[in-house]
DNA sequence: ACTGAGCGC
């Protein structure tokens, strides 16, 4: 499950969201976006975990805790490529949803 | 102290 995560502290790298998951469930990749001409961090960045559940968990888990010393924002990541729509949405994201 | 709202190559 692809993990999308906001707010992330400009001192949060790649490793450090990495270890913030994997308290909770195997990280088969993490990545925080950098800015490619001034190298420093966009504040945000992405997750991805092997299990579905273990992922869900770590979004209630992690969502609005704080790492890094900011309170970072956890949610499940759209799909990469177009946003704008257009088309329609084919039977909606599962994310957003909340109980 | 730069920098706070958001989806990556």
């Amino acid at each position: 499950m692809n993990i999308f995560v906001a707010k992330l502290s400009f001192n949060t790298d790649d490793e450090g969201l990495r270890e913030a998951f994997e308290e909770f469930g195997s990280v088969d990749s993490a990545k925080v976006i950098m800015d490619n001409q001034t190298g420093r961090s966009k504040g945000f960045g992405f997750v991805e975990m092997e299990n579905d559940d273990e992922a869900l968990e770590a979004i209630q888990a992690l969502n609005e805790s704080e790492l890094d010393g900011r309170t970072i924002v956890v949610k499940k990541a759209e799909p990469r490529g177009e946003r704008s729509g257009g088309g329609g949405n084919r039977g909606g994201y599962g994310g957003g949803r909340r109980y």
